[in-house]
This record gives C-alpha cells, sequence and structure tokens, in this order.
DNA sequence: GATCCACGGGAATACACGGATG
DNA sequence: CATCCGTGTATTCCCGTGGATC
C-alpha cells in the first residue's frame, strides 16, 4: 500500500477509533499484489513461463488445488506483474536484440465466474487486448470471435489467458472452454485454473503441464492474516493468538480464514471494541458455514440474484422453512413476481450457493418442504453488500 | 435492426403418503 | 405383503418475450 493510500485511511477515521480501516483490504475476494510467503509456487509457475522471457509462448497449462490455497492470488498478483514489467522493458529490448525483438505476450486473466456465456468470454479476452471497450450487444458472438481473430493474428505478439475458477457450477465447463480456445489463433496458450486436477482427455491433448498447489500451511495462513489485518485494522487489533485461533479453525484455506477474520473484525466493531477477541472469532466463525462456498460466486451473480439473496438473509426461521414461503416473503420486498424468486431461489440452491434441507415430515399432506440454508460467508456478504448500496 | 440475456410463466415431472387392490 | 393409485406438494425444465445496448 502506498503513503497515499494510508494518509487517506487516518483522514477518514473522523477523530473516532476505529478498528476497521479499510473493508476492502479484509474481503476474501480481493487479492494483494505481493502473496505473503509464495515463492516455491511462484518459481514453479515462472519456470512454466519461462519461454516468455525469449519472446516465445509457453504451452497450455493446469494449475489446480483446493479452494483457499491461493490460486487465484498467485496467478493475478504474477500475471499483474508481468504485463507491467513487459510494458516497462519493451523499449530497451528494441535497442539490446538482434533480429527479432521478442515481444511479451499480453497477459489476460479471466474469471470464469463472470464469463458464464461463449460471448461473455470472448468479449473478455478481446477487451483486455483492444483498447477501445467490444459492445455488450447489438453484436454477435461469431462478430466477435472474428474481431479477436483480427487482433491476434495479425500480431506477433502473442496472448496467455488464465482463465480461473474452471468448472464451477453455474459457468462453461472446462471442455467448453477447450473448445472455445479451439477456435482461436494458434498464438494463444492457456493456464486454466481449478479445484480438481485436469481430467486426463484434456491433460494429454491439450496441457503441457499440470501443476498442484497445496492448501496454506498453518503458520503461512497465519502470517497471510497478519499481513491482511495490517492493511485492513487497526494496529494490534489482531493479536497473534487471535489469528493463530482463525488459522487453526480454518484448516489451511485462506478464504474461510479471511471471512471469518472480517466477520470477528465486524463484530468487534459493532461492540465498540478496539481489539478483536476471542468472542468476536466465534461470532466471525458463527458467519461462515462449513462447508463454504467461496464469496466470489456470490458477487459475481447478477444484481437480482444478490437482492433475493440479501432478502433472504432477512427472513426468520419459519419464513425460510419452505421455498414456497420465502419466494413469497421475498417477492414482496424485491421487484420480481412469486414465480421468479421461486425459480431463483431453485436456481441459487441448485448451484450450491444455498442448500435445501428437507424438512421431516410434519403435517402429513404433500412433499415435504426444504428449508433454505446460505453455503456462503453470510456477515462479508452482508457488510461488502451494505457498502456497494445497491438498494 | 441485431443481439444477448434476464424474466415470467407454466407445463412436466418427481416425491411423499395413505388407502385401495390383488 | 407388494403394488398401484390419487392427491397434494415440491422441483425441474423449457421457451417465448422484452429490456438494454450498440
Amino acid at each position: 500500500m502506498d503513503l497515499e493510500a494510508r494518509i487517506r485511511r487516518r483522514q477518514r477515521r473522523d477523530g473516532e477509533p476505529r478498528l476497521i480501516l479499510d473493508y476492502e483490504a479484509l474481503s476474501p475476494t480481493s487479492h494483494v499484489e505481493e502473496p505473503v510467503n509464495r515463492g516455491p509456487i511462484l518459481e514453479r509457475l515462472l519456470n512454466y513461463l519461462d519461454p516468455v522471457f525469449d519472446g516465445k509462448l509457453p504451452p497450455n497449462a493446469y494449475l489446480h488445488g483446493p479452494k483457499g490455497s491461493g490460486k487465484s492470488a498467485v496467478v493475478t498478483a504474477l500475471f499483474t506483474h508481468l504485463n507491467r514489467l513487459s510494458t516497462e522493458r519493451r523499449p530497451v529490448i528494441y535497442t539490446s536484440t538482434r533480429v527479432q525483438s521478442p515481444m511479451s505476450p499480453v497477459f489476460v486473466y479471466v474469471d470464469a465466474r463472470r464469463t458464464p456465456s461463449e460471448f461473455a468470454f470472448y468479449h473478455a479476452v478481446l477487451d483486455a487486448l483492444v483498447e477501445e471497450r467490444p459492445p455488450k450487444s447489438g453484436i454477435g458472438t461469431g462478430t466477435l470471435k472474428s474481431r479477436l481473430h483480427g487482433v491476434l493474428g495479425g500480431s506477433r505478439v502473442g496472448v496467455v489467458v488464465a482463465i480461473d475458477h474452471l468448472g464451477e457450477p453455474g459457468t462453461l465447463a472446462e471442455e467448453a472452454f477447450v473448445d472455445l480456445f479451439a477456435g482461436l489463433p494458434s498464438n494463444a496458450s492457456w493456464l486454466a485454473i481449478g479445484r480438481s486436477p485436469p481430467s486426463e482427455t484434456v491433460l494429454t491433448t491439450y496441457t503441457a503441464e499440470s501443476i498442484r498447489m497445496e492448501a496454506y500451511q498453518r503458520q503461512i495462513l497465519v502470517d497471510v492474516l497478519m499481513t491482511r489485518a495490517s492493511n485492513g485494522i487497526a494496529q494490534r487489533a489482531l493479536s497473534h493468538g487471535v489469528a493463530r485461533d482463525i488459522a487453526d479453525w480454518a484448516d489451511g484455506d485462506a478464504h474461510d480464514a479471511l471471512a471469518a477474520l472480517f466477520g470477528a473484525a465486524d463484530e468487534a466493531t459493532a461492540n465498540d471494541r478496539d481489539a478483536i477477541t476471542s468472542a468476536d472469532v466465534d461470532a466471525g466463525t458463527e458467519a461462515v458455514p462449513r462447508p463454504c462456498i467461496s464469496l466470489g460466486r456470490v458477487v459475481a451473480l447478477p444484481a437480482n440474484r444478490q437482492r433475493v439473496l440479501r432478502r433472504l438473509l432477512d427472513l426468520d426461521v419459519d419464513e425460510r422453512s419452505s421455498v414456497q414461503a420465502a419466494s413469497e416473503r421475498i417477492s414482496e420486498t424485491v421487484d420480481l413476481s412469486t414465480a421468479t424468486v421461486k425459480r431463483i431461489l431453485y436456481e441459487l440452491s441448485e448451484d450450491g450457493i444455498t442448500r435445501r434441507v428437507t424438512a421431516e415430515r410434519v403435517d402429513g399432506k404433500g412433499r415435504p418442504p426444504s428449508r433454505l440454508e446460505p453455503c456462503f460467508p453470510t456477515a462479508v456478504f452482508e457488510r461488502l453488500y451494505a457498502l456497494n448500496r445497491r438498494d
């Protein structure tokens, strides 16, 4: 963080002692520029990317590892730096090389969560490559694709596309993306990122390398928490011991750990404390269901879905005890019909955003209803939702 | 006028249960 | 006893429509 940001944060305090300085810095959906303690994995990725430094494209690759192991964090940081570096050194290369000036490829990071359709995917890649933003509608998928061909085909400089969160529910399937790439010019490589190892066919047909990441070790996760805390909350508000408790609870999952820390900090603030206590941690972990899906999936949902989810959290137990009842209540405060809310609720649970728990038979008639339970960090979602002031 | 995508709405299907039937 | 049937819900599936954008 730069000095100006530090000063601005102090200014915001308005004389009030404030525990939380920057929600964004704590959020499990944001990543830091310098990943903490990731030397070995960065080396492996740089080995894979090595051809880049000779002006060549690396082969396709597949990075996989459990949720919260830092896959997105590492790749976004790496790509940001690589792009920065290659633009900086371009003039130098021109003067220092022989026949052909090795130009670096462009590094594009695409989140599959935000590109659920073929159109959206091509749009995202093209958008990263050209100055002017391509139109979001009124233009066919085929047109978009041929423009992409035009841009890539006419350039010696290739592109490396990292496609993150591959294979998650609600996104295009692994094979679908492989097909999309098959339609691109040959100077495009991909780095796929997903939880599970690549399928055998994808690996053998398209991938030269499969790179595995392991979950965070306890001590490193503590470091991650302390680093985030130093950016996001007041000094000394997070003790080492408390951070260790959170790390133990999270069991190597940085996403869950950060979500719990976020919730704990929020709870401490609500109670007017200037440091996070273990009671706050209890409240923080309480608001992180386990298993917990990535908050990134929730905030990538269309606005109306998020609105429905937000309302769902406001319902009390018996209003939430059936999809029917919940739909009726929610449609009162959201500008959608009951039928649509119901369909959305079913779709959300189908995608694992919520979980349906069927009631054990009580009143006899018909198929028993299901209660809806959130599978994402509720406190963090509520806070971020409020900050964005969607309504 | 073209295009994408979220919405609406409803039809089709699945499920739970109790009672009837063979 | 095993199976089928009717009733009432829950859940899934599908597709046309319209808003937004260019």
